[in-house]
DNA sequence: ATTATCTATAGATCTATAGATAATGC
DNA sequence: ATTATCTATAGATCTATAGATAATGC
């Protein structure tokens, strides 16, 4: 749990500072984001933290200066690269599109592209995913979600609304208020699915995810139309 | 804000210990649940709750043992309500629907029931979904709903079943897993969509949901036909 | 005589800071 | 000489309990 710094050739290479800063900001995040996605901002004290890390109390506020600051690192360590992989995406399927973009298209781009990272990124990623669902539920939560993630949104709103002629802009918002709420309540991964359906489906199964969402989601959309 | 407790003819009556008891948890029960709703188990002081209330925290203690002891209490109040509404709703459908159940009739029941149960119940109402809401994002919560929640689910289930035949139980889970994210993501209310729409969408606007929701999942549930 | 409510307080825990020690940097 | 990490500790807060007081019940 703690050996996962090997893995240069050197056999026990003197680490320089800026490595063994890195290292601990990093395995002090990873401690902090997984904690935080299980317990929730208050639900985790400091000392929770640091003995998941294995180091001393102190050394959070040396690294971090306190609480908040820590759990706003957490938030945005992996914000950037989960919005920016998402934005890319937009643009290139409205570049591809040209004339027409659909539904199905953008929300492929928009919602696959997030489950993939995480499903790929492994342990830590999905930890990142059911923090960032545990976070937005929540009324301050839902606030820091608007620096990183309110320009994705509104760039697939922004495709929606040419795929969706004549749609208003509140069928827009509130078909997109269902579909983040059907990825949130999947990247939350809680075990309820998993427990509810008898062992049928499996609450880390982001590919059984994957295969519906867009193609559901879509499909509710079009239905809107009156 | 404490004068609600007014409403017979009379003008002082001398309440009975009854009477008192039965105002006093109602009052605690409600102001806990305001503040779980908000900032979650760990998040609330036992001494919030009582200084919103206005009476001695350790009143808290005399009526509920400890904290976990108040926080399902809060649960349990309404969970009964609106799972045996929602239940009795669907058993209506079912009946009215003879051999050939929609899926769309069946969302109606499970989604619209509850929607209303929330508007029309008011401000307190509103504060249960929220707090149901938030509690079914974390592990712990959504083991909560196990006893009063899986039931009505499974109905649900069980009539989308006969709706979709040749559909595979993981295409229902999974098509239900998206349902209740869209509907938790409203219970919440977060104000997101509030300020992600510029004002167009209202978090607290649930007959703009009940209009869309039903319509919007049963397309998508229908889109899974391969 | 019983039940509702408050006073006083124990004991644990939590965040945060000041200052010491140990390691790397030049 | 600088940076990483630990020791010691302050001060606040939190849950919970024991026991006193005040109100209703018969």
């Amino acid at each position: 749990m703690s050996a996962m710094l090997e893995g240069s050739t050197e056999k026990r290479r003197r680490r320089s500072k800026a490595e063994q800063r890195a290292e601990s900001l990093e395995q002090i995040l990873d401690a902090a984001e997984y904690l935080f996605s299980k317990n929730g901002f208050y639900g985790v004290t400091l000392r929770d933290v640091a003995e998941r890390v294995g180091i001393h109390t102190t050394l959070l506020h040396y690294y971090f200066e306190d609480k908040r600051n820590l759990f706003d690192a957490v938030f945005e360590r992996r914000a950037g690269v989960t919005c920016g992989r998402r934005m890319a995406a937009l643009e290139k399927y409205e570049a591809e599109a040209g004339d027409h973009p659909t539904v199905e298209g953008a929300l492929h781009a928009f919602l696959d592209t997030d489950l993939d990272l995480y499903f790929e990124g492994g342990e830590l990623w999905m930890n990142y995913a059911a923090f960032v669902a545990r976070v937005s539920n929540t009324p301050e939560g839902a606030m820091m979600m608007k620096v990183h993630f309110d320009p994705v949104v509104l760039k697939l709103i922004s495709i929606l609304r040419r795929a969706l002629p004549g749609y208003s802009d509140e069928d827009l918002f509130w078909g997109y208020n269902f579909v983040t709420g059907a990825l949130m309540n999947t990247l939350g991964r809680t075990g309820r699915i998993d427990r509810l359906s008898g062992g049928v489906c499996h609450s880390d199964d982001f590919p059984a995810v994957k295969k519906r969402i867009a193609k559901f989601m879509a499909a509710g959309f079009l239905a809107l139309k009156e």
